[in-house]
DNA sequence: ACGGGCATGTAACTGGTTACATGATTCA
DNA sequence: TGAATCATGTAACCAGTTACATGCCCGT
């Protein structure tokens, strides 16, 4: 929450409730339980943190209670650790789904990229599961269905990453319609 | 946690460390993580809710810092509804396994039910994800992809279920090996 | 005038996670 | 004797989540 928050500041300052717009945009049918509230409790933390800063609306003073949140340099390494950091399997889909658009839409990284740095890692885990699989099956049939289950599932993560590929391939440019 | 450390207590009592041990045999692999720390923790905050009670070591004085602890009425109550509680997707698949273990293992409930009521709410997910999905692919193909990466994960979930109803069958009786 | 969306926050609860401290038993 | 394992806990931190309070602006 906190890196994707991070991640559509760098793309572009705004206010909370503007993320929060933003977020459930990105997210679509996943976005809508999202409340505003979690907003600012994220907003205020990584202030806190000192990973933002914000400034009442700048210029004009159309509406005196608008704060616009912008990253400092320490929020923009962070976001940039966020997007190189490789790790799955992730409990929640949305979070690389999100950095993807974060990546693309803000010309911090290339999507393509990270899907196959995500690949490969995701690769190693399988081949990792796998082995282990094989020396633990020797025990219960029981453990092992579980091992089947993570199997499954890092198998439908990777079909997911080639669609990715798919989707972002001409990346960069268009984040936009059809 | 909570849940699976009262069903783990359902089948059996027993004192935080032996709970350790089973959970990390239960989980084989994926429980090598399992710090004792967080078991104590749990079982702190279960018995200040009221589920859990304990006792020294009844009988044998062999060690006296040893705290069984076992449910309460209200323990075994939620531990019902735990069992019973269809949701899906979750997070994690280790959650289910466990209490597949613990329904078999305690003659709680009967797996393939469990496994057949998860089922159901699966594909009722699953038809509800891609009849939303209908609607929003007129949106962003971005957003459509976040779509499509559930739905992957919806259906090797499915076939997991269906694994693990081939695993169970049979059930109430042999928790064992091979 | 009033309801609904815009906009901002706060206080509190929950639960996972860690780091740390303590001490007993067992075995080489 | 000393290391490993058994065994129990506590204090603290972090993050997600909720419920609530506030107030503005706009359309009907």
């Amino acid at each position: 929450m906190q890196d994707v928050v991070l991640a559509m500041l760098a793309k572009e300052p705004s206010h909370g409730y503007g993320l929060h717009r933003r977020l459930r945009l990105a997210l679509g049918l996943f976005g809508e339980a999202l409340k505003p509230g979690q907003i600012y409790v994220t907003l205020a933390r990584l202030e806190k943190a000192g990973l933002v800063c914000c400034e009442q609306s700048e210029g004009l003073p159309e509406r005196p209670d608008r704060k616009v949140y912008s990253l400092t340099a320490a929020g923009q390494q962070r976001v940039a650790a966020w997007l190189t950091e490789v790790s799955w399997p992730k409990p929640d889909l949305a979070e690389f789904h999100l950095k993807l658009a974060a990546a693309a839409a803000g010309q911090l990284a290339d999507p393509l990229a990270l899907v196959e740095a995500q690949r490969r890692e995701l690769l190693r885990r399988l081949a990792d599961v796998q082995r282990s699989a094989i020396a633990e099956s020797a025990g219960s049939a029981i453990a092992g269905s579980l091992v089947e289950g993570v199997v499954l599932r890092l198998q439908a993560d990777l079909r997911w990453l080639e669609a990715c590929a798919r989707v972002w391939s001409g990346s960069g440019k268009e984040p936009g319609k059809s």
